[in-house]
RNA sequence: GCUCCCGUGGUGAAACGGAUAUCACAUCAGUCUUCGGAACUGACGUUCCAGGUUCGAAUCCUGGCGGGAGCACCA
């Protein structure tokens, strides 16, 4: 529909003198304003040499009647507003309740895209912010998916480097048990912590990060085995509960010789400076960043230049996209310009999307046990914030719904604002269940299911009504392929997230005015709609990574 | 100091140069729940400042003010 109207209005003003004419068509704000609108007539006044209602009118008069066009308007000062036929509407109805993939479309058809996200680092926490690189990752995936790209996931590990020798330091001072994962990220901030404070530890950390480079000495290797594994395997833990399942591990233990080898066999790029190797940004208006050290071992620019080759060896992607914090972006944009020269062929193929940090409302650090919050933490008190608010619900497992519901309010708080923005942390709002929240759409899809079961346990039949499909819920049901479509063009969530608050609001609303299944033979339609809200939610949802359970 | 990002009701956010700036939380006042109240209805209240571009600016440009991040061997 959108291309059709653009197509008409730019011949309808053609015939009023204004050629080549990029025509704007959105959805205006407000329903009562029309399912599609443009600016035109205000936009070619000039061109035109007429007032822009004048414009508009001829405009209006040229078009005559389109198909599926139930109404137009002139409104405001100039805007023509378009009016789709319930027929239009209706057969949005039924596609929603007969298309699986409702709403997707295929504007990156045929296209290979690697996302990288998440990347914690073994032996350390699971933060927020790689819950949040998490959330925003898998969505950015699911969305490129619902455009018909190809897409694998990625992850990143840090398994190497000087928090790896941190860890182990404290592991081995301390004497805890490498094989247990909650002691890794006290052993960790122990070893960090005499690092900065004590010349004889730092100097004791430092030949232990040299020798897991070169796996000179046996107890170490094993300290760091076993560590490692733990470390991993507890974070697959949580993979599983955020809903992500990746396709390919990449580790810093693999792309460090690899870097090392790309710095060396391009002396021309790179520049000795004090004892380091370099590269200088400023030939391209950047700053100049270390890629090995005095000591020999690469860095994380020299790493990800590795990365970025390996990642091409493995599968051979048309982009790859990777999800990093914010406090990033000049750092990436060196090792870029650096990859520009080593990589040519792979350089353009790499883009960056960073996400705001996680910021902490004052006096409201601490997670429920007292401690700083991580990313895990957070899960856990908001599982059992949902488990007291779930405890009567009709779900066949409350412990699996808490869990659900944890994820939706922690994935929903991250992604409903604009992702290169900073996100102020409020451990009671992310606790809220009710308003503007994840389970508000939980809730909304449960209903609907709900609705839906009832009808059929009374035998209500299932009918789009073609002639009565006008009404605002509807409209806006419309709208969801096309709020995907804006939503992935852009690479931000947060613009589906929110078109489904709106939508389910909407729906919340009609609920509460409409008797659905009163008897008449409406029920039929009225549960039609019920069934494409049904679905719609379920697929939004999909694209946020949010599970939606069918009874809470 | 230099570079980048950001300033929208009390709070957190939305608005691809367009219509009366949208939504939620909080506050206040209601709905009393036959199909699910994790819900619904109403009230209150907002574009940092000064110029400029434009028919039209929260949005673009210039200059302030305020906040954040980055800037050499960390990731």
């Amino acid at each position: 529909m959108p291309e059709t109207l653009k197509k008409a209005i730019s011949e309808a003003l053609a015939r009023a003198s204004v050629y080549g004419v990029n025509v704007s068509l959105e959805h205006p704000a407000e329903l009562k304003n029309g399912d599609y609108s443009s600016g035109v007539a205000l936009q070619y006044t000039k061109q035109a040499g007429v007032a822009p209602k004048m414009l508009a009118e001829k405009i209006v008069a040229a078009l005559g009647d389109i198909k599926g066009i139930a109404k137009i308007e002139i409104a405001g000062p100039g805007f023509i507003n378009f009016y789709l036929a319930s027929a239009a509407l209706a057969e949005a109805v039924e596609e929603a309740r007969t298309e699986d993939m409702w709403g997707a479309n295929k504007n990156l058809a045929r296209k290979k895209i690697m996302v990288e996200y998440t990347d914690p680092n073994p032996f350390k926490e699971f933060h927020i912010g790689h819950l949040m690189s998490n959330a925003i990752g898998e969505s950015i995936s699911r969305l490129l998916q619902f455009s018909g790209a190809e897409v694998r996931r990625a992850n990143y590990q840090g398994d190497i480097g000087p928090h790896v020798a941190k860890a182990i330091w404290g592991v081995m001072k301390l004497g805890v048990d490498p094989n247990d994962a909650a002691q890794l990220g006290k052993a960790y901030a122990t070893g960090a912590q005499a690092y900065e404070n004590d010349i004889a530890a730092k100097a004791e950390v430092d030949a232990i990060n040299t020798k897991v480079y070169d796996k000179s000495d046996a107890e170490i290797n094993a300290v760091y085995a076993a560590g490692r594994k733990a470390s991993l395997d507890h974070f697959e833990e949580l993979y599983k509960m955020l809903g992500t399942k990746f396709d390919h591990y990449f580790f810093e233990s693999e792309t460090a010789p690899r870097g090392l080898k790309l710095v060396e066999k391009n002396p021309g790029v790179f520049e000795k400076s004090d004892g380091a190797i370099v590269y200088k940004g400023e030939k391209k208006e950047l700053h100049t960043r270390v890629f090995v050290t005095s000591k020999g071992l690469p860095t994380y620019e020299a790493k990800d230049l590795g990365l970025a080759e390996l990642k091409a060896e493995t599968w051979g992607f048309d982009t790859s996209i990777t999800v990093t914090a914010h406090e990033q972006a000049d750092y990436f944009a060196v090792v870029k310009a650096a990859m520009e020269d080593v990589l040519p062929d792979i350089a353009p193929k790499i883009q960056h999307v960073s996400h705001g940090m996680m910021r902490f409302a004052e006096g409201k650090m601490s997670s429920r046990t007292g401690n700083v919050i991580t990313g895990e933490s957070l899960l856990v008190d908001l599982t059992e914030a949902a488990k007291v608010r779930g405890a009567e619900s009709r779900a066949e497992d409350h412990e699996v719904l808490a869990q659900q519901v944890a994820v939706a309010a922690i994935k929903y708080q991250i992604l409903k604002q604009a992702s290169g923005k900073d996100i102020i942390f409020d451990r009671d709002r992310a606790l809220s269940l009710e308003g503007d929240s994840g389970p508000y759409l939980q809730y909304a899809h449960a209903r609907a299911c709900a609705v839906v079961e009832q009808a059929n346990l009374r035998g209500v039949a299932s009918k789009v009504g073609s002639n009565r499909a006008s009404d605002d819920l509807t409209r806006f049901l419309h709208r969801f392929p096309e709020a995907v479509e804006y939503a992935s063009s852009h690479n931000e969530p947060h613009l589906l997230t929110n078109y489904l608050l709106e939508f389910a609001s909407a729906f919340n609303s009609w609920y509460a005015q409409v008797h659905i299944l009163d008897g008449t033979p409406e029920a039929a339609h009225r549960v039609a709609l019920v069934d494409a809200v049904r679905k719609t939610l379920k697929n939004g949802l999909w694209i946020l990574g949010i599970p939606a359970p069918e009874r809470m």
